[in-house]
DNA sequence: GTCGGTAGTTGAACACGTTCAAGAAAGGCG
DNA sequence: CGCCTTTCTTGAACGTGTTCAACTACCGAC
């Protein structure tokens, strides 16, 4: 009784040169594709015929339509790191780090919105692989994670000690809250996000800075003690 | 280059009785076996076959498969609002009434968890007219809403001035972060879900109530304005 | 009662994602 | 060079959601 019985094949990571070769032109084929067309108007048959291979080709090297998705998925966040980069390199404050890496996010997103909306449906699937909680998806997820990290260890922020660790992962959470949003902006160059972004930035600034604080100390270990009971 | 180039028929609502009696066979018909099988497992031809009547037929009283889920969550609304009336008319404490709204929606769709999960993923895109953010479905998203106003009026609950009227739709919200976890939620039975009701509407109630504390004026300053500007 | 129009119904046909048995190319080994 | 194994490639075939032109049932008006 239970949905989706399991992957049947899983795609084979290629063992020879030209095997490499064939799954990048394939690989690319359909970004770009994906980028020109939408995911929906992207038929495997036209990424085939695009990148001049039969149409079980693809499937020898990605297990799914759903699977080349991931592919942007990766590629995504090695351009969102580079695109944050600088800010890293150059700002000390919390704010300002944590603002400069949500922004990159977007920024780097935004030309492929419209796709990027289709592919999150996919991705909100939780028996998805593609899913962003998925073990399947674990490597770029603790990549994006450790990324919140290195905003955090290069500030000069004083935060509690209690909450320090937990930090990385709710500010990655945070970060899939604004894609959702994102996902969701339908205004002009999806500005909101950029006002979500800038407008919550610096509450999370306050709500850590206030942390410390006594009087909420009973709330921060109510939230705390949650955390560590859902997490298992 | 838009995804989705816009639905292409909305399907008729009946005229006659004989349109009534057909499409009501249909739908039921449609989500006893999404029960029955899981979604994407129930074919279009099996739920004509079942019903007894044309393939094509379906598509006369309902767009698409996916607005068949739409039955579904129509249907689960209402009882969801019915398993949730007795807490309503016996608590009076705001935390009370909250846990006992947010466990009847997990009482009334933890049966169907599995196939849930996949008609969470159609609600995902931001295109869907299943989304739970679009125009299509605002009449069962204000009858949720109005579910959580009604947990706050009936309730003894103190609360600032400027948080009471947006209080339901952001108790609505934090609803859908709980169907959210729930949909991802793989312990059995989903008791996991169930901790994270127990522990999160304590720390509503205590947020609600540190919403009026002087210290906290700025930040909840900050959170309407946000909230004003993203409304639009 | 018959006629005309609306509402409802049909099932073959289409395009899509996916599978798979068959074969071709490449590489290693004597 | 010839042989075997692994890797890669092919495209026809399957099952799916969806469409649509043709058809039938119903109902009100005359």
């Amino acid at each position: 009784m239970t949905e989706q019985p399991a992957p049947t094949t899983t795609a084979g990571e290629p063992a020879t040169a030209r095997g490499e070769q064939t799954r990048q032109l394939i690989r690319n084929t359909a970004l770009r594709l994906f980028r020109e067309r939408g995911y929906a108007q992207t038929t495997m048959r036209a990424i085939a015929q695009e990148a001049g291979v039969a149409v079980g080709n693809a499937y020898y090297y990605f297990g799914s339509k759903d699977h080349l998705i991931q592919e942007f998925y990766a590629q995504s966040q090695v351009e969102i790191r580079a695109a944050a980069q600088p800010v890293l390199d150059r700002e000390e404050a919390f704010g300002a780090r944590l603002a400069g890496v949500l922004h990159a996010g977007i920024d780097v997103l935004t030309p492929s919105h419209d796709f990027a909306a289709t592919f999150f449906k996919t991705a909100a699937e939780p028996t998805s692989p593609l899913s962003p909680f998925s073990a399947e998806s674990s490597a770029p997820r603790q990549a994006a994670i450790d990324l919140f990290a290195e905003v955090l260890t290069g500030s000069t922020a004083k935060v509690d000690a209690e909450l320090r660790p937990q930090l990385p992962e709710l500010l990655w959470l945070a970060y899939m809250g604004v894609v959702l949003y994102w996902v969701h902006d339908r205004s002009a160059g999806q500005v909101k996000t950029r006002q979500l972004i800038d407008g919550v930035v610096p509450l999370i600034d306050r709500l850590v800075a206030l942390s410390r604080l006594r009087v909420l100390r009973p709330v921060t270990r109510q939230v705390f003690d949650l955390i560590r009971t859902l997490r298992h």
